[in-house]
DNA sequence: TGTCATAGTATCATTTTTTATACTAAAGGA
DNA sequence: TCCTTTAGTATAAAAAATGATACTATGACA
């Protein structure tokens, strides 16, 4: 099997060993990559974005929402409203993230019932 | 924008909320995908991946390389030798995981020096 | 005047992840 | 006999991520 179909020849590291670990720096962690595949649909609120992924709390959707806005990945749009409205969108920097996000929903659709079947075959054996 | 060339009308949760979700349950975390990666190319030793992953510990390679074993992903094996020899690789379930990992690569070989030149303008601001 | 909604912040506790360090077996070679 | 190598394991500690809960401002509305 061979790799060198890609050209890492410019790849400078950056403090990273890897593309993969750099691009891991950005969309990391347990909900970057979920607030980030309900955005492909367009700009969201913040409480909107809270009932798409459930068992996330305020706190750490504010978290991950401050941290995506200071990459340059999500746009954050206050009305000067009240009640207040604040509207998450996707930066055009943040839709070249697009296929990753795709290629993991794909994944996802094909192939959790056969990891969950998986593990509860584990199970088993305890 | 529309997201409905996604059939997820066949999704069924699994305790999952969505099938992103499911994917970073076998590939999150901050070592798996970079494991993965170097995988990519072929059947690699314990101690090779370990100087091609620089920062992880024996321990958290060991831990990653099992949970992705458990899950199906890659396989281990053991050549009866002294001092020990033991090889890991994709397996052709794990192999589906490759287009995930390879736009991962993608991402990080085109932007990663966008993204650390926007941090350092970022730091200037403190 | 009291209540509601939104989009947060503040504080502290807990859990999970990660690290550091030392230790092991077993065969071959000096 | 001692040293080397590989692929680990064991134990404890530290660091990072995550969670629970309470609190806030503001204007509209009853």
């Amino acid at each position: 099997m061979n790799n060198q179909q890609f050209d890492l020849s410019n790849w400078q590291s950056h403090g990273y060993s890897c593309p993969v670990e750099a691009t891991l720096d950005i969309i990391g962690g347990k909900w970057k990559s979920v607030i980030l595949y309900h955005l492909i649909d367009g700009e969201i609120r913040f409480n909107e974005l809270k009932r798409l992924v459930p068992g996330i709390t305020q706190r750490m959707l504010t978290l991950q929402l401050r941290e995506l806005e200071r990459d340059g990945i999500i746009h954050r749009e206050v009305y000067k409203q009240v009640p207040p409205k604040v509207e998450y969108s996707l930066t055009s920097f943040g839709e070249t993230l697009i296929p990753i996000i795709k290629s993991m929903l794909h994944w996802g659709i094909e192939h959790t019932e056969k990891i969950v079947q998986h593990r509860e075959q584990a199970e088993v054996k305890d």
